[in-house]
DNA sequence: CCAATATATGACTATCAGTCATTAAAAAAA
DNA sequence: TTTTTTTAATGACTGATAGTCATATATTGG
């Protein structure tokens, strides 16, 4: 039956269209400062009809988050494949991370401001649709890893999985600080921009086999 | 008049009582799943009452914070005395980082999973407060890097605060993972307890300036 | 055209942070 | 000691908002 078809993508659009709206309103003003009745007002619904397409307001959160890993995603992987040795692979996904974090920044903050919160809640529908969105490039810092240990271009005295976490953990905090970290920049007299900048030359060392030979620069 | 001071006194140890009592919910149950209400009945005052003690709820959390961040700064100053070398002081700085991080977990979970999005909405008064507390063992870090260069046992072409910043920030987040990350542990098939212990030797080559002589182990 | 099904709605409930008029207690003055 | 003034404590109330649900509307298939 065609009608079923049409309906399913007619859902699949307006639930584009809520996300849309949600999202413009999260990053200006805050997760917890928009309420359900102002995103229904935006798309011109009733409050309740936004729980047809979204089970709650942290599922709306989540599916932008998703909707956003998934671009990550699908130009890391491409960006990635350019580099020719395993380090190479590593130093694109920072340098690329910083880039995109950077032209993302509104999302950014949203989600460095409130996603350990509702992550912490997140109930096990939405853990395993995270879940399942992040296996699209976690895979790929490690196997970027496992690659240059290879080829001899990275350090082979770490757990590759091991190493693949610290840099995606750091490389994500130093491009999101956390908002008590950012308070900091100003009285310290660092600025933003310095601490993503210099990130790839203070990481070489703990990455690179040989740091005298990759990390001159 | 004596009268002042007594009764100073006495509003101090009832905002500790106030303290240890909203503590010990928030760790239990989470910052947001613990009412004024709760609170109050625990400590046996009236919710109207705890606003003569403390402005808001937000102000509970952050005079919770700072009361830790008291007591670490104050052990760790006395910890990083006993290293010899900048280096050395450094690494001691972060092993007693994770050993602290894990006897207090509960405070750790409630100031990672919280921490960002009341740092964001953080008042004038309480940032002055958080900044000031913060202000007695950040400068610790920067020092023992200072001394590092100096003494040649630490890397010297990056700005010694940047570097501080790095450390600070890298040690924070391994050993209080956010809930996201923390998701992704089972997932990946590394233990929270291997990550945490391994950050040592990861981080080594990155602050050490002759990584073939310090890190060794 | 008419049942049956799917979609939309906003009034309603429950929860909770923060306020404030009122009461109670303590201190100061008489 | 008694009265006045100051300080502390209280909980009913307000406003905000996530999520529900009975009702209404529209769409579909027969």
């Amino acid at each position: 039956m065609a009608t079923a078809d049409r309906k399913e993508r007619e859902k699949e659009q307006r639930k584009n269209v809520i996300l849309d709206a949600a999202e413009k309103l999260f990053f200006s003003k805050g997760f917890d400062s928009v309420s359900m009745e102002e995103i229904a007002k935006e798309v011109e619904l009733g409050k309740g009809t936004l729980y047809l397409y979204f089970k709650s307001k942290d599922s709306l959160f989540f599916a932008i988050i998703s909707r956003k890993w998934i671009e990550f995603g699908k130009i890391l992987t491409e960006k990635m494949s350019q580099g020719k040795t395993g380090f190479e692979k590593i130093q694109i996904l920072i340098r690329w991370y910083i880039e995109y974090a950077q032209k993302n920044a509104d999302y950014n903050d949203m989600a460095t401001t409130f996603g350990p919160q509702l992550f912490q809640r997140i109930d096990a529908e939405d853990a395993r649709m995270m879940m399942e969105v992040s296996m699209k490039y976690i895979p790929l810092v490690h196997a970027a890893v496992r690659e240059g240990i290879e080829d001899g271009s990275v350090r082979n005295d770490l757990d590759p999985t091991l190493l693949g976490m610290y840099l995606q953990m750091i490389t994500f905090n130093v491009v999101s600080p956390d908002p008590s970290m950012k308070n900091g920049f100003a009285t310290q007299g660092i600025s933003y921009d310095k601490y993503v900048e210099m990130l790839p030359k203070f990481l070489c060392p703990a990455v690179a086999r040989f740091p005298e030979k990759e990390c001159d620069n």
